[in-house]
This record gives structure tokens, C-alpha cells and sequence, in this order.
DNA sequence: CTGGGGCGCGTTTTT
DNA sequence: CGCGCCCCAG
């Protein structure tokens, strides 16, 4: 049998058709992945060689499952596909070519909690306060500028009230600032070989030469650079396959336009135009949901997805008293089905709105004693003390890189306080030097003490010598070398709280990260190579189909995954759709096609949850169900009694709620899940319990610092549930139960 | 210069 | 409600 005959007629003919443009209209469950794989192993069956196909997608994670999926279907041979995202593409590619543009291969990729920080040293030195502007939204208006490609230059001369020209102000400072640093933002990946295309006419040769065949996935998300990028790479053999479907377009809140797909046509009028509307994953029911909803939508292309599968039940709608009763009415209802069908836990998605809302529902599953993963949330990679160690290693590779340089020049505290740091930075500006070699050349500034000097001194000396052992030493056992240098870990691990117990896990996963990294890239595994896939995972990677538990996550975080059940949580006007004061149309129009992508998950069962009342802030409202419940018709919806909150006793699970909280290992290669929950043999849960039953006013405890005392007041409930302690000549304590670790000695 | 405590702030979604 | 940041005391 022919490889393509495994393909629908209009699956095959999309994957066939190797050459020209080719745009792919591809409904939810349609086998969008599927076609793109077949047609990647088409082309190389074809005689093109890997290396000259580019398949360009949002995550990592997808990328791999293409390249995997492509690998079964005919070998290795496809193992030189180039696929990854854009942000990892271009990367590589920028690395090669750095110089060109004035970089090293070193240069740092700063995230955006990294070019928060340098927007915020800037508007300290331009003397604009965060008061007067916040800091995040001078952030999100110039990475909304580069997005547009919007020059700084430009900027000021559009600049008309008075934020944007204090914007312009920054943007222009910002620029010429990261490229100081060696340093590009995530905006720059793509805009950095945009100028590099466009100013060397050979360079861009050699890469339209060395990828003759691109394809892009999600094509709907991409934004103007990203959408010039592969106009330029294309131009020349005109050989590109966009994929995507404008229904789930949820990013243009971050620059993606919709008009990219549907000027497709325009742009490519010999291009050939594929659909693809035969739905493989939900059944009737569900589709028929989603459909309802989607065709409030008055900017859509019109589309008709249909099924052969079965109309299934109805999509099920729940009120809750408020978000304890929705946490425990969804871990009911995952518990019902497994006591009825034969499903696993891996099969369940819960999906909300908005990040905050995991927790109640955490605590529910917790509770019910269900296993859970969180994706997303909390990232390991943007912690405290992980940003720490990253910063040390960057500044290593990267020694002009005047973020991390600041961020750990006083990690751990050695004596080098803000008015040195300033000193550094002042004498700096007047000498037109870096900051790193002014450190260096500390000695020349007489207002810096002869202590503060020796401190700084020694600082240079460690970043020094281990910019020399990268030459010997691998990532691995660099890593781990300064890591015991700066003493971190030991520093931690004396602490004795549960937050630094947990940050010395962090610290020490992160070490088996780098490590892991080495193992499997083998000589390829430079540091800088290790820094660049960290700076460049999403939260989706590190999703394991392995595990077995029930999978919590944001609705942006799901697309492009399917579960038999899905639970959509918080179907409440203001929440989803969420808005602060009166929606615009458009963001409207997103929040449904997001709603839509929520319900086209799911296979088989659509619950959805809404409360009466809601805290947020830490205040109540009383919500209206979603509108976009309002949108399916009576005849797919079925709605469930009421639930009241369950008044039972609480039991406040202490050690390990803290310590869950603080300890997210998601290393790189193999990750392990973001966030969650596995009942294992380390702790005894029942004991746990019953420990906290037993706390009680009048009851004698002990704690690992303050000894023993007996507990006089009791406050709050759950997790900030607090206890009054008098401590034997240590006096009251009030202390968080949950993270005070006390031991209960009796009455 | 460091650490703790208190205040005020924001809070969407992500490469 | 939780976190980050600032200020204050040591």
C-alpha cells in the first residue's frame, strides 16, 4: 500500500501536491498533523533531501511530535528534517550568522521577565518612576512595536500622547541597549534575520537555497515578523505549505494577525487551497457545541466541520455554589467515570481561563486523591534560584551581559549593596566602558571602599575563571562546580525552611538538567547550547503523555491536544469571556474562538462548570453564566442540579502543599511535569492528616526552630491557615500552618 | 549592607 | 489573595 493511501481524498491531495504555495484549511480533529506529517514523508520520498525541508511550529513539543510521527512513518532518513519553532530556527540560524550582525555566538536570549528588568534599570536612569509608568506596559508596547516592526525611530515619530512618548524614550534606549549586552529579546529571533535577509542578499540566498520546501503549522498565529520571515524565505522557490484555521486564531493579543491566513490567496493567487472538514475526534454533539458558539463570530471564515462518529451526549453544565464546590464537583465527576468506563485518569482535562483558578481545583483533586499535572503555571525555569544559576552560567558565556551581571553581582550577599552598584554604574556612563569592565577595573574608582573592592574583585575573578574552565570542563561539570563554589545549595540546605528545601530540589534538578542535556547531545551539548533550550521551552513542552493523571491547564495551553473528557471551568461573564470593563468586539470574537478551541478538545464528553459566587482579588462577585453557554442551543445541554459547597472538615495538607508549591522540576530533554500531584510512598498522607486534625488551641507543639509551646490561637482556613504558638523562652509566634512544619506533642 | 516586616499593587493568555 | 517591592531597623 502507497504511503498517501492511508489518507482521506483531500488529506491525500493536500499532502501530494509538493510543489507551489499550498495553504491548508484544517478544522479542529481534522488530522491537521497527520497531513503535514504524511506530506513531509511524501517529499522525502519524493528525493528532496531532508535538510532542504523547514517546518516551522509554535512549540517544541509539536515539532517533535511532527518529526517523530514523520520518523515511524518512513525512518531515520527524516531525522534531518529541520523542524522546530521559530524561536528555535531562527535561533540556530543567528548563531551562524552573529557576527554579521554585530553579535557574538554567544549573545544571551533574555525572556521577558529578563527585559523587564532592563526596561526598569532604564526608566530608573531616564528618571521616569514605575509609578508614573508602569514598567510591564512600556514592555508590552515596545515588544508590541517590534512585533509590528515598528523601528524605535519610528516610534517617536508616531509617538502622539504622552505615555507613548515616554515609551519612545525607553524603546530607544532598549535597542541599542540589549544589543550592548550581546543580548536579543524573543522578538528579536525573529527580527534580527529579517535584517539580516534583508541587508545580505547572498545570506538569504543561501537559506532560500537551503530550505526549498518550508511548511508552517498554526499559520493563524503568526504575526507580521513572523509572517515576513517566511515571505522572504520563500520568495524565491515558492514552495510553502501554511496550515491553520483561523477559528482557533487566540494569540492576537501578542501580535499574531488573522489577516495573514486570509490573505493567503492574495498573497500566493496560484496557490492551491485545501479543506479539510471531516472532524476524526468529537462526536456529533460536541462539534455541533462548538459550532453554536463559533458562529457568533462575524469575522470567520465560514466553515462546515462534519463527523461520521457518533451524537454522543450532551454537553453537561454545572452551577456551583462557588470554586471549592466546582473543584470537588469536577474530581466527582472524574471519579464517577472511572467507576463506570474504562478510562484513565490521562484521559481527563480540566481547562480554565486563567491561571488562578487552579488552585481550588488542585485542592479538590487533592483531596479526592486523583493524581493531577499542571501545565504552565509557576514555570521551574523562571524561579528565584534557577534565575540565579542561569545568570551566573549566561554571564560566563556571555560576560557582556549586563542583566545577569546585576542580577547576581550580590548572589549569594557579598557585601556589594546598591550604592556600589550604583558607583559601578555611574563610573560606567562616564567612561563609556561596560559594566563588566568596570567591575573589572574596580581599582580606578576611588569612591569604592578597599573591602567592597576586594568583594567585587573576587566576583570578577569567579566569572573569569570559569569562562576559562568552559574551555575544559563540559556544561555538566561546570555547572555543578559553581553551584558548590557560590555555596548555594549548602546555603539552602541550612536554612532548614520548607521554600529553601525546596529551592535546594530546584537547584539540584537543574544540575540534572544540564546534565541530562550533555548526555544526550553529546558534543554538541555546549553551554550555550544548554542556555538557549532553556530560554526557549513553553509550558506545553514539558507535558508527559506518560503519566498517568488528570491534566490541568490554561485553554491557550490546550490547543492542539485532544481528551476523551474535557471539564471547562469558570463559565462566567467576566471571567471567560474575560474582561475588566466592557469587551470590544475583537476581543470578544478571541475569547469565543478560544471557547471554541476549549470544546473541540474533547472526544467524547464536554462539562462545564460556573460558580455563584466568585473570589477574586480577594473580594466576591456574584457572576452570570458565560454567554457563550447561552450560545448552545437546549437540545445539546444538559443541566446538572446545583452544587452546594461542601461544608466538611477541612484538613490543611501542610508540608506538602508548601512544598508542592516550591518544587516544579521541568528539566529540558525528559521533563518531568511542571506542577503536580502523585500519591506516593514518600509521604504518609494519613498521618499528615491526622496531625493536622489533632492541632487544636491548648494543644503542646514543637518546631524546628523555636522548640516547643503550646498553641493559643487558631485563624483562617486552608492554606493560610495560621496558629498562634507561645514558645518556651522563645515567646508567641504567629505562624503559617502550612509552611511551619510543627509536630504535635499532645495535650 | 542585610534581613524582616509591612504595605500596596495587579491579576490573561506565551515564544 | 499572593507576590513583589520598599522601607525601616539592626
Amino acid at each position: 500500500m502507497a504511503l498517501l493511501d492511508h489518507l482521506n481524498p483531500v488529506q491525500r491531495q493536500a499532502a501530494s501536491v509538493i510543489d507551489g504555495p499550498v495553504m491548508i484549511v484544517a478544522g479542529a480533529g481534522s488530522g491537521k498533523t497527520r497531513v503535514l506529517t504524511y506530506r513531509i514523508a511524501h517529499l522525502l520520498e519524493s528525493g528532496v533531501p531532508p535538510y532542504e525541508v523547514l517546518a516551522l511550529t509554535f512549540t517544541n513539543k509539536a515539532a517533535k511530535e511532527m518529526k517523530e510521527r514523520t520518523e515511524r512513518l518512513i525512518g531515520r532518513h527524516a531525522h534531518s528534517v529541520w523542524a522546530g519553532t521559530f524561536h528555535s530556527i531562527f535561533a540556530r540560524i543567528l548563531r551562524h550568522e552573529a557576527e554579521t550582525l554585530g553579535y557574538t555566538r554567544s549573545f544571551t536570549i533574555y525572556d521577558t521577565d529578563d527585559t523587564l528588568g532592563l526596561i526598569k534599570n532604564i526608566m530608573n536612569s531616564l528618571g521616569l518612576s514605575p509609578q508614573q509608568l508602569n514598567p510591564r506596559a512600556v514592555q508590552s508596547r515596545i515588544s508590541g512595536a517590534k512585533n509590528q516592526m515598528v523601528s524605535p525611530r519610528e516610534y517617536e515619530e508616531l509617538a502622539k500622547d504622552f505615555i507613548d512618548q515616554k515609551v519612545s524614550q525607553v524603546y530607544s534606549e532598549y535597542q541599542p541597549k540589549l544589543h550592548k549586552n550581546n543580548a536579543m529579546d524573543f522578538d528579536d529571533l525573529l527580527l534580527r534575520p529579517i535584517d539580516l535577509f534583508r541587508k545580505h542578499p547572498a545570506v538569504l540566498e543561501k537559506y532560500q537555497h537551503r530550505f526549498k520546501y518550508v511548511l508552517v503549522d498554526e499559520y493563524q498565529d503568526t504575526n507580521r515578523a513572523q509572517y515576513v520571515l517566511i515571505s522572504l524565505l520563500a520568495s524565491k522557490f515558492r514552495n510553502i505549505c501554511v496550515v491553520g484555521d483561523d477559528a482557533q486564531s487566540i494569540y492576537a493579543f501578542r501580535g499574531a494577525d488573522i489577516k495573514n491566513i486570509l490573505d493567503f490567496e492574495r498573497d500566493y493567487p496560484q496557490a492551491k487551497v485545501f479543506r479539510l472538514e471531516q472532524n476524526y475526534r468529537s462526536t456529533r454533539t460536541i462539534l455541533a457545541a462548538a459550532d453554536a458558539v463559533i458562529k457568533n463570530n462575524r469575522n470567520q471564515i465560514h466553515k462546515t466541520l462534519w463527523t461520521e462518529n457518533p451524537a454522543g451526549d450532551p454537553v453537561t453544565l454545572m452551577e456551583c455554589e462557588d470554586d471549592k464546590a466546582e473543584g470537588h464537583t469536577i474530581a466527582q465527576k472524574v471519579q464517577e467515570h472511572i467507576g463506570r468506563e474504562k478510562l484513565n485518569l490521562r484521559d481527563f482535562a480540566v481547562l480554565y481561563r486563567t491561571n488562578a483558578q487552579s488552585r481550588s481545583i488542585e485542592d479538590a483533586l487533592r483531596r479526592a486523591g486523583l493524581p493531577y499535572v499542571i501545565v504552565g503555571g509557576i514555570e521551574f525555569y523562571k524561579r528565584k534560584e534557577i534565575k540565579d544559576v542561569l545568570a551566573y552560567l549566561r554571564l560566563v558565556v556571555n560576560p557582556r551581559d549586563e542583566e545577569s551581571l546585576l542580577r547576581v553581582i550580590n548572589v549569594p550577599a557579598r557585601g556589594i549593596g546598591d550604592t556600589t552598584v550604583d558607583k559601578l554604574i555611574e563610573h560606567a556612563t562616564k567612561t563609556n566602558l561596560s559594566l563588566f569592565e568596570t567591575v573589572r577595573q574596580v581599582r580606578d574608582i576611588p569612591s569604592v571602599t578597599e573591602r567592597v573592592r576586594n568583594a567585587v574583585a573576587q566576583f570578577t575573578a569567579l566569572i573569569a575563571k570559569y569562562a576559562e574552565l568552559k574551555e575544559s570542563m563540559s556544561a555538566s561539570e561546570l555547572a555543578r562546580s559553581l553551584v558548590d563554589e557560590l555555596g548555594i545549595l549548602k546555603m539552602y540546605k541550612e536554612e532548614q525552611t520548607p521554600e529553601s528545601l525546596a529551592r535546594w530540589e530546584n537547584v539540584q534538578e537543574l544540575l540534572s538538567a544540564v546534565s541530562e542535556f550533555v548526555d544526550q547531545n553529546a558534543e554538541k551539548a555546549s553551554l550555550e547550547s544548554f542556555l538557549e533550550e532553556v530560554s526557549l521551552v513553553a509550558a506545553v513542552d514539558t507535558l508527559v503523555d506518560e503519566r498517568n493523571a488528570v491534566t490541568m491547564m490554561t485553554l491557550h495551553a490546550a490547543k492542539g491536544l485532544e481528551f476523551p473528557v474535557v471539564f471547562i471551568a469558570g463559565m462566567e461573564e467576566g471571567l471567560f469571556p474575560l474582561y475588566q470593563v466592557t469587551p470590544d468586539a475583537s476581543e470578544l470574537e478571541e475569547e469565543r474562538r478560544l471557547c471554541y478551541v476549549g470544546i473541540t478538545r474533547a472526544m467524547r464528553k464536554v462539562y462545564m462548570t460556573y460558580t455563584r459566587i466568585r473570589y477574586r482579588f480577594g473580594d466576591v462577585s456574584y457572576p452570570v453564566v458565560s454567554r457563550f453557554v447561552s450560545e448552545i442551543p437546549d437540545s445539546l445541554l444538559q443541566k446538572d442540579a446545583p452544587r452546594r459547597s461542601s461544608y466538611a472538615v477541612e484538613t490543611v495538607s501542610s508540608l506538602q502543599a508548601a512544598r508542592r508549591r516550591y518544587t516544579t522540576p521541568a528539566p529540558v530533554k525528559k521533563p518531568k511535569p511542571t506542577d503536580g500531584f502523585v500519591p506516593d510512598n514518600e509521604v504518609d498522607y494519613e498521618n499528615e492528616s491526622q496531625e493536622e486534625i489533632k492541632l487544636r488551641v491548648g494543644v503542646y507543639v514543637e518546631h524546628e526552630v523555636f522548640g516547643k509551646g503550646k498553641v493559643t490561637q487558631l485563624s483562617g482556613r486552608g492554606d493560610s491557615a495560621k496558629a498562634v504558638v507561645q514558645f518556651q523562652g522563645v515567646g508567641p509566634k504567629n505562624l503559617m500552618i502550612k509552611f511551619a512544619r510543627l509536630r504535635v506533642l499532645g495535650s
